[in-house]
DNA sequence: AATGAATGAGTATTCATTCAT
DNA sequence: GATGAATGAATACTCATTCAT
């Protein structure tokens, strides 16, 4: 009994430890957002967290351990799509897939800017972003167009590969698409950018090869 | 003649200020390249360019103006691709256009990271960038599909959103491929990486319909 | 019967109490001397005593009341020495005692550089070391001086100040002398100017007066 | 006559730069003297010396760095006394002057004690402050013992040697005496330590032998 | 126009001490 | 008494920009 309840404190104690280093990267991820890595100051991430700035080395070792922080324990927008992947197998449901992870909003993870734009030229968080995000989608991918190779629905490309050249050039599209949501030019074309991307990557450009003429 | 050598006198002095200028931006850029905007000081940047720190705010009003700068006076890697795009015409030349797009390894313009990175979260920037580089190539690629539709060897598509997404696809693949000059993975891995990606933007993933099975 | 347990307890637990002192002292002694006062952290003590950083304070009042602590409680290498003066009262072992006072290694206290830089500026420090170990010898080897002078083998001198006079500078050379064992010039070194203070202190530079040219 | 003008101004500007070198080296001094090295920050030592604190890293890599240029560049007691011992060459000029150095008032640069404690244990600085000061002194002080020793009014000993053990102990002494002037004990009380100092040095505590009871 | 010294606001990180549990 | 998370004051150094010469 007594026993127990020891287990029972420390693992009270383990949790408030693991809720405030998330509320931690809450408050880092949301002023990373507003002004951006380098500009953001442990001062600002420790007010936005209601704890005093010295605490902030209780949980991270440092202001980038932070932002590594949230790169690996945030899930990507696409990581979110490419779960569904898995139950998907015909021709249709490919195509729709490829649409709205296009036409995801995704601003929902402003913070999402930030980080790209870090691990644009650190390669340690290129890395890091990576392995923790991209690596299994590239997979999954790569089973889905081996199954629609097979299934006769896909052209006869190398899946691998294939999957590593759609799965980059979409999140490239996208984190060019979300530039859209901000300079609110006419409604709409964003939806329009979002849809003639798929259509290209879908179809192609090249009009096939024994299709009559128009 | 006092007049004319007046006349004279300023337009050498014109043109040496121009041409510290373009010293003053080669300098930079290197600079830029070598670390970044933000890690890059003036003083490195006089020092490079061969002036007083003091000097660089008689030709330029901030670091952020010399950035600037560079970006709206520097050709991007895609214009110059595009320009020749102008007198093509036919199915082959269009190809080859994308694979040598994709595989062109501008790394001339090591800055070019930089540039990214700082565009891509400063709005400013980034329209400055578009409206300088990207705005003209979309026209002229919109013109070239029109005319491959109209030749028949490209499929009927919207010319003017195609070809804002195939720019824009194409511009975020290739920054993408930059990143795998640096790991030098396995070589030749960055060069089918481009040729998935280019025969994906041409001719898509999915098996063109009454194509008959594999 | 309770009273005596209650009384037992008490002193159980005193004891318990200053041997938990005492732990602390000596790996904070340990700290100190690996680091310097100013940089050891009260986290490293707190390791090094195997305690948690809190509870330094259920025992002393403040990090600097370590040292204190340290310096009041530990002998300093001159008490040992004096103390074995106590029974001499030869001009030879005498002369031996000064000899050895200045070649005694020392550094089995090697926090003692430590706290004599701490007490070098720190005035309360200073008087906290004099009072606790330099008066007392001064005072034994001012009788000693006064036995030597009756006994006739030493120089009538005015014991008290003199006594003062030379534990200072024996001090202050022993000090100089501790810096040897670091830089670890020629062997023998130390030595050599340890022995030219002791013949220094004993005989002086002049030749008496009376004595035949050389 | 231009060119002359020309080296007048940069003459003007080095010395200007010389000027304030010193004025930052005075002002970080007496902050020093007041507060030890540790506790003075470089806000007190750009106010004191009345420049900007970025300014001081224009004269200085570190605030350590200012330390070093204090040590070397500021003369130390002993150095002004020993100048003055090239001329002497009697018996009792040399008495006078060690008398004379173990009196010297000294607290014109209070700063000594500072610089003494951080090269206590710095070896650098302990290094430094040799290089700079009591090399030379020690062979000026071998040098006139040699000659006290051939005029016969010094004991035959090692010069060399000798020298070292009485110029530390010298040192060592006068730092220790330094210390009655804070703690203003009796008037008097100083002098009569160091009376009794040089009495020691220069004669010994020993009866010469062959010299008849007293 | 050129120079480079002067400026001073701006900031991540450390650490002795406190205090709730 | 024990713990260790929370605190927040304290600080050397950088660097874009200005300005006197």
């Amino acid at each position: 009994m007594r026993h127990e309840q020891h287990q029972d404190t420390l693992s009270r104690r383990d949790r408030r430890i693991e809720r405030r280093q998330e509320e931690i990267l809450e408050a880092a991820a949301s002023v990373f957002a507003a002004e951006g890595y380098a500009q953001a100051t442990t001062r600002e991430i420790a007010a936005a967290a209601d704890i005093a700035e010295g605490s902030l080395y209780n949980y991270f070792a440092s202001k980038r351990d932070i932002l590594v922080a949230i790169i690996s324990r945030s899930p990507s927008p696409i990581d979110r799509l490419w779960a569904e992947a898995e139950n998907l197998a015909d021709r249709d449901g490919f195509i729709g897939l490829v649409e709205r992870a296009l036409l995801a909003p995704a601003p929902e993870q402003p913070w999402i800017r930030t980080v790209t734009k870090e691990a644009w030229t650190d390669d340690e968080l290129f890395r890091e972003y990576q392995a923790d995000h991209v690596r299994e989608t590239v997979t999954r991918v790569a089973r889905l167009i081996e199954r629609g190779i097979e299934a006769g629905w896909l052209r006869p490309v190398d899946p691998e590969h294939v999957a590593q050249a759609l799965v980059g050039t979409l999140m490239a599209s996208m984190m060019l698409l979300l530039r859209h949501t901000r300079g609110s030019e006419e409604p709409g074309e964003r939806e329009q950018a979002a849809r003639a991307t798929a259509d290209l990557l879908l179809f192609g450009l090249m009009k096939p090869e024994g299709t009559p003429h128009a």
